[in-house]
DNA sequence: CGACTTTGACCCGCGC
DNA sequence: GCGCGGGTCAAAGTCG
């Protein structure tokens, strides 16, 4: 064996843990090592080219080095603010809630819920009934810029306790940290299951009437769907059908049946427009452990609304009263887009009661016949903005069928991107080979198959899934914040790197946005970059595994469960 | 018999 | 105040 081959082949020895000693303990390593390997060879230790190269290795580790210390220090400083946010939210809510203990002590006697206020802080996302009871005590003794501040806060936190409550946390930790568990034991102390009473669910009405439009988001998912349902993991039960105005389809009504207690709800009903389209609309928060193959859709859905919650409380004052705001996210070669359509054109009525809360959609269909790139599905005069997720492919190239769906997408505005994408385009293309490859053989994919790919690629995959969350919490992330910069699609890819490797440590990836200097409207990019800091998670991603596109089946996108009743009928 | 669907009735908010 | 429409309830029916 070569000496200098010996010390070229010896890795960096890169540790995160201390910054100073390192380089030295690179040195001493690399020339013990080699000096170890020369003597067991019987070479005599001394060459100027063997220097030369040891002498790059060691810039090479310098330089490395000097990355990873400055990010580790971006890194600290973010979370020392990140707990210092904490730390005076987390006190401000105490005051809150102590004042309004004090008050209703007066008033009626000690609260029950007092045991509980600490973890009030982490409100969840989804608004459930019970939840918005606890928004307005909140609110209700504080004014009204302290109340979006605060909003805004419980958002942010309650982003971490989505997630979590969505999928592991919840099986694993009951805590009275999700609020609508409050609810849950009220039901189970009043003998009830949920639904609660008339009296107490008009009587949280009563209270929340105005918070629960603020805060109850919904999410709606439009995807092409044979069956009456689609299969997003969970068991429901129909509870109520009603023809809507404006759609012959009548809509059906289901609650969630995993859990008695579980507030969640969803309505699902046919586009008056095309038939093939289900527009199915998720309310609330599941207060109970997911299936695997429903934490997906929870997540996401979980995470669109957080989405919007916090673009209607953050980023809509700021937003150009004549352009549609649009959001582009990026993430490993897939592009998501959040328009807000209150501004937009009405094409066609999908749910007029979504009108009355602040809705999201995630447009699976991405049918040329709604509309390029965006379906406007909500009246104009939407009380609250609603929201269109869209789905395209960032480089035609790439999912060039399927994902775009025909949309031949603005290439100037995303192979802009694909520089500061970590994600290389030979990664890429090795990620996506087999169902390129698939696609090719297949120039003109139904709609029904995109529909499939795309619910299954939510449903059925977690990676996808958690990718798609942390696209959705980093639009959130970046809506209000207002920093985007023309020329910082560099400076944004490392604070997304900053952020995810942050992110890692609590399960979750946040990205900041950068705004895409190819949209003169203000069309705020953000994009999954694979820096070094997120290579681990990206490296994830990139196993075959974890991609569902190949191991799709469309016999499993029925509703199993809905089929066999439907038929019947 | 339990779980689920169906469906008419009811309640409530909103606009006129 | 009234009517409309969305959402929910709950009794009856169905199915395994």
């Amino acid at each position: 064996m070569d000496a200098s081959g010996a010390a070229a082949t010896v890795p960096p020895l890169i540790s995160h843990k201390d910054g100073c000693s390192q380089e030295a303990e690179i040195k001493v390593g690399l020339r013990g090592i080699r000096g170890e390997l020369l003597q067991d060879h019987g070479v005599k230790p001394s060459s100027s080219n063997n220097e030369d190269k040891e002498e790059d290795v060691l810039e090479a580790a310098k330089a490395e080095m000097g990355e990873v210390r400055e990010e580790n220090e971006r890194l600290k400083m973010m979370l020392q603010q990140v707990e210092k946010d904490y730390q005076s939210l987390k006190l401000r809510f105490l005051d809150i809630l102590r004042k309004e203990t004090c008050k209703k002590s007066a008033d009626s006697g000690p609260s029950s819920d007092e045991t509980e206020e600490p973890e009030l802080v982490s409100l969840c996302l989804g608004r459930t009934p019970s939840e918005p009871k606890r928004d307005e005590k909140t609110s209700n003794s504080s004014k009204s810029s302290r109340e979006n501040e605060e909003l805004k806060a419980s958002l942010t936190l309650g982003l971490d306790s989505k997630f979590q409550t969505s999928t592991e946390l919840v099986s694993l930790n009951r805590s009275p940290e999700n609020s609508s568990e409050d609810l849950a034991k009220e039901d189970e102390a009043a003998g009830e299951t949920w639904p609660p009473s008339k009296i107490l669910k008009r009587n949280i009405d009563n209270e929340v009437a105005q918070q629960s439009n603020v805060k109850r988001a919904r999410v709606c998912v439009r995807a092409r769907c044979d069956t009456p349902t689609m299969n997003d993991g969970c068991q429901w039960r129909k509870y109520g059908q009603k023809i809507a105005k404006g759609n012959p389809c009548p809509r059906a009504y289901y609650r969630c049946t995993v859990a008695p207690a579980c507030p969640v709800r969803k309505q699902v009903q046919r586009c008056a427009e095309d038939m093939s389209i289900l527009i199915t609309t998720y309310e609330g928060t599941h207060n109970h452990p997911l299936p695997v193959s429903a934490t997906a859709m929870a997540s996401t859905t979980s995470a669109a609304a957080s989405m919007l919650l916090s673009g209607s409380s953050a980023s809509q004052p700021g937003l150009g009263s004549n352009a549609a705001a649009t959001t582009a996210t990026e993430l490993n070669g897939l592009s998501f887009s959040l328009y807000d359509s209150s501004r937009t054109k009405q094409f066609y009525l999908a749910n007029p009661s979504s009108t009355l809360f602040p809705t999201i959609t995630l447009d699976l269909t991405a049918s040329p016949s709604t509309s390029a790139r965006f379906s406007s599905c909500f009246t104009s005069t939407s009380r609250f903005p609603s929201t269109s997720l869209n789905f395209f492919s960032a480089e035609s190239n790439i999912l060039p069928a399927v994902w775009g769906n025909g949309y031949q997408t603005n290439s100037t505005t995303l192979t802009n991107l694909g520089p500061s994408l970590g994600l290389g385009k030979q990664i890429q293309e090795q990620m996506y080979q087999p169902y390129i490859e698939k696609n090719h053989q297949h120039q003109a994919p139904s709609q029904q198959a995109l529909t499939e790919t795309l619910t299954k690629a939510i449903t059925c995959d977690p990676s996808f899934r958690t990718v798609l969350a942390s696209a959705i919490s980093s639009m959130m992330g970046g809506s209000g914040s207002g920093s985007a910069s023309a020329s910082s699609n560099q400076t944004g890819a490392k604070s997304f790197g900053q952020n995810l490797k942050l992110g890692e440590a609590n399960n979750e990836a946040i990205s900041s946005n950068s705004l895409n200097p190819q949209n003169g409207k203000g069309c705020a990019t953000s994009y999954f970059n694979g820096l070094s800091a997120s290579t681990s998670q990206l490296g994830s991603l990139l196993q075959p595994h974890a991609l569902p596109f190949s191991v799709f089946n469309s016999a499993s996108m029925a509703a199993n469960n809905d089929n066999k009743k439907d038929n019947r009928s």
